[in-house]
DNA sequence: TATGAATGAGACTTCATTCAT
DNA sequence: AATGAATGAAGTCTCATTCAT
């Protein structure tokens, strides 16, 4: 009852302060964008003062950049094939289609966030946008090596083209699904996605 | 000597300062989005002060859309396929993305700016998010009428599963350009994504 | 009585405004400096909201060098020697040094806010820095012309000491008042200042 | 071994923390003035957090008026006449003026600062205005007391207005050359304008 | 057909300062 | 003896828009 520090915490809790800012930022960025995201928007959602995201954050840049860093890794460890073995590789391919989707579908803040920052152009670079640029490339090359593994008969070349319009093929989907609303099955359309793929693959990995 | 106008004409020309300020607005907007569209950034690039903008348009929300109308119109008959008939239905497909990827190399600005406007949800729908929407979707419904008329033997939903498909994927290739910059051959991209599609429909016709 | 247009003018007028914003801020940056001139202040000072500052002036800068250039005028107009001829050499050194002194003391403010401006040391150069240097430059040359032809025996160089010395004493004692407030007898101090630097000038161009 | 302190010290050195915030303010406030200040700058450059300064001190208000006084008292020491016996009055005179053109060479800031303040004019006077206005004042009084000694014949007024004209020719030349940079010879200036109150006071000590 | 001028709201950011630890 | 975190006020400047001419 006269807990010396029950609820009572407020002053001071840097950690926590830095995650609710990050919150509601990626929340918002998420749906405007990054011109629409005002700072004071940020601070009406999270409680916190303007001048205490200041605090944590350099500029709007260093913010939105924090965010995008956080949700990829936010949505890497959502993604993370859960067992990869097992199956044939149209089996296997399609389940971690599946499971994108469905990641994409819970989380979408980052992808819709960093296509967003990708599309601008702007004289000086959102340094987010260098990020989730370079996050994508990571994101490639790890599909690419998949790719490699499942048929070890194409070349570099081969797995490069395929992997890009593997990715591209997701990225256009995820789309479709943000304009088109929820009624969208991405999960169906992902595994229609992953079968294109794979027939593709086998056909690359015989004559050509 | 005939010229209808009394004394000097010179200033006062209606049609040309819209003119100006829609190419400036298409060159803006298709870089920096919704929000980052400045009246003063468009009336420093078109050279008329910011109220003969809203002279010609009403305010922001008219220009940008007016800027998706007209650049959809002028995307539009740059597509236009110049003869459809002849060739295989393969050999068609083919002809029609490639025209298609060349249409968005050298006009990219009406898909970049749709996108962008796409991705965001802000409370206020801007008008030229619901025209991009509905220009998209007429181009959706032109698109199934032909992959109809190709394959008779799909029903519906068939259709409408490739044209999404179809679409998605042209989508995602141009974002990938976007992204990549010049040295994607996105006319290639397009006439392997039209093959796929093609092989897609051809199964989807034949049994499943 | 019932004029058309009598008082009510308000709406528009660029000129007008123009100025009532320069008088408001050399008023103010005469006070306090470059730093402590703030937009807010200059415009609950002039009547004008802040918006309408940044119509007639690009930035604080250009603000503050618009009114140093104004006001140099103002003083330049002002002691401008109503006539330079007659008397001995003496004589009219010291009606023009008592001039200066009196048009200090009425407007002070061009002076105090050069000095304040002059002697900061900023990375990005403030403009109004540059313009008071160059007006200073102005002046000094102004002032050295007058010294050669009254003393045609002086070299360049001895010109140049004798009006740097003269003009940083004229510093000094403006200084001096401004630190002292009205009880000094600015007039009688450069006066005798004048005197100073006559004596000087005689010596210089006798032997040495 | 023997020290007083139970394990680890390195942190907690009071007086050191002093310093170097001192050192970091006079700098800093030597070159942008009382506005140009913030406590930010401030603790970026001497690497000590905003909230320590206000440990050693209580506001910004009482930071300046400590750097004055410190930075007065580090000029006092540096002008010291070394030696003030010895030669005419005119060789001890320009002797003493070289010293203080050497001092201020050597550190401007403390002066810098001071005309800056000085020449200010706001509302609530900063203390360290009020603090280098009696060091001023101290220091005329010395003055004056060394040219009452040089020039017994001098009355209380006399020797007045000799001390005035000399602080204020020190004072024009230095920010002279605040403003040409270091091609200037202050020294040389110095003693020149040593000379010439010398003579001044010599006149002023026969009939006037 | 146009535009110079004005304007309130709001953008991002920094300010001096406090307080609990 | 110090500091991480917070905060309200204020800073400069841009925003979309209007209105009289």
């Amino acid at each position: 009852m006269s807990s010396p520090q029950p609820t009572r915490r407020k002053r001071a809790n840097g950690v926590e302060s830095r995650q609710r800012i990050l919150d509601a930022t990626v929340e918002i960025a998420g749906e405007r964008g990054y011109d629409g995201t005002s700072i004071a928007a940020v601070s009406a959602k999270c409680g916190l003062p303007a001048s205490s995201i200041y605090w944590h954050f350099k500029d709007k840049d260093d913010l939105i950049a924090a965010v995008i860093e956080r949700s990829f890794e936010a949505w890497l460890s959502a993604v993370e094939l859960p067992g990869d073995e097992g199956g044939t590789s149209l089996e296997r391919v399609t389940a971690m289609a599946a499971n994108v989707a469905k990641s994409l579908v819970d989380a979408p803040d980052f992808l819709r966030l960093g296509l967003m920052l990708a599309l601008e152009r702007r004289p000086a670079e959102p340094r987010g946008r260098t990020v989730f640029l370079q996050v994508r490339d990571i994101t490639h090359r790890k599909i690419a090596e998949v790719a490699a593994a499942l048929f070890p008969g194409l070349d570099e070349a081969a797995v490069d083209t395929l992997t890009t319009y593997a990715v591209a093929g997701a990225d256009g989907l995820f789309v479709h699904r943000e304009i088109k609303g929820d009624s969208v099955d991405l999960v169906a359309m992902f595994e229609l996605h992953a079968q294109v793929v794979h027939d593709m693959a086998a056909r690359m990995a015989a004559g050509k």
